[in-house]
DNA sequence: ATTGCAATTTACGCGCTTTA
DNA sequence: TAAAGCGCGTAAATTGCAAT
């Protein structure tokens, strides 16, 4: 899917990169191998090919960031093909949502397990960053307004610059709206039973119940929904990935 | 070289949504 | 709560192209 996609190049946008792909034009190869297509001169297509290498040396050395920044947000789903093997899925836990909230628990979900990072324990700069070092993405559900800025409040620069796919955009494009858990329904993606009842609200009120009573259970739910929030947007990254695939291929 | 046209991209403002 | 992007509608800018 990436190396069929033109949408980054200036000039082309989804009306231009269909006839390309109308054309046979299926690789950035081909593309380099071919006359400019309807609505690109020489000189630009010049320009088209310039970036094209270079970008092509450039993902060669593994450095995605510069590529996906040149997406327009909303196709930086197509990413996830060959970066989502290696996904950190990310869902952090606050006792708030107000702007002196601070967050209580990050949980990260890479390459099938789940790190939990709980304040006052093993929250710290090191761990996330310990966390996310081999990751080639991040994947969210609406942490482009509330996960992503809340990190980068309370440790700047801890985050590294990956391609970010967030999925409640990606979910909102195949028509699903709503937030994680309607999301989850509507695609059969089933939740254990003890955390049927929690959501964002009940999650402060565990990290209280932990904080004042030292509630052990209470802390131990809390890292279960946090743990099945997090390991959910896998399944749910992938159903999503081939819905939209599908959708923009045909 | 200049002009006008058509197709397309790009920019902008508005209202809506989700996150704990 | 506030932040950010989306879709939508609309306006503006860009591009290629053909005619002059």
């Amino acid at each position: 899917m990436l190396l069929q996609t033109f949408l980054h190049l200036p000039g082309v946008g989804e009306i231009r990169e269909r006839r390309i792909w109308m054309e046979g034009v299926e690789s950035w190869d081909d593309y380099l191998a071919s006359p400019p297509p309807r609505g690109v001169g020489e000189r630009l297509k010049k320009r088209h090919d310039r970036m094209l290498i270079e970008l092509k040396g450039a993902l060669g050395r593994g450095q995605w960031h510069r590529f996906s920044t040149l997406l327009p947000h909303s196709h930086r789903w197509r990413l996830f093909d060959p970066l989502g093997e290696r996904a950190a899925y990310l869902d952090i836990e606050s006792d708030g949502l107000g702007p002196g909230a601070v967050i209580t628990v990050v949980g990260i979900y890479t390459k099938g397990r789940y790190i939990p990072l709980v304040r006052g324990y093993n929250l710290t700069r090191g761990n996330i960053e310990e966390a996310l070092k081999d990751s080639s993405m991040l994947v969210t559900f609406n942490g482009t307004s509330f996960d992503l800025p809340m990190i980068e409040k309370h440790y700047p620069g801890v985050l590294p610059p990956l391609p970010h796919l967030d999925l409640m955009h990606t979910a909102r494009k195949t028509g699903l709206k709503g937030g994680l858990k309607a999301v989850e329904r509507a695609l059969g993606i089933e939740r254990e039973v003890e955390v049927a009842e929690v959501n964002g609200e009940v999650a402060v009120r565990l990290w209280r119940l932990w904080e004042r009573e030292r509630s052990r259970g209470a802390l131990k739910l809390l890292l279960k929904y946090n743990k099945e929030d997090v390991k959910n947007l896998e399944p749910l990254a992938r159903r999503l990935y081939e819905a939209l695939k599908a959708k923009t291929l045909f």
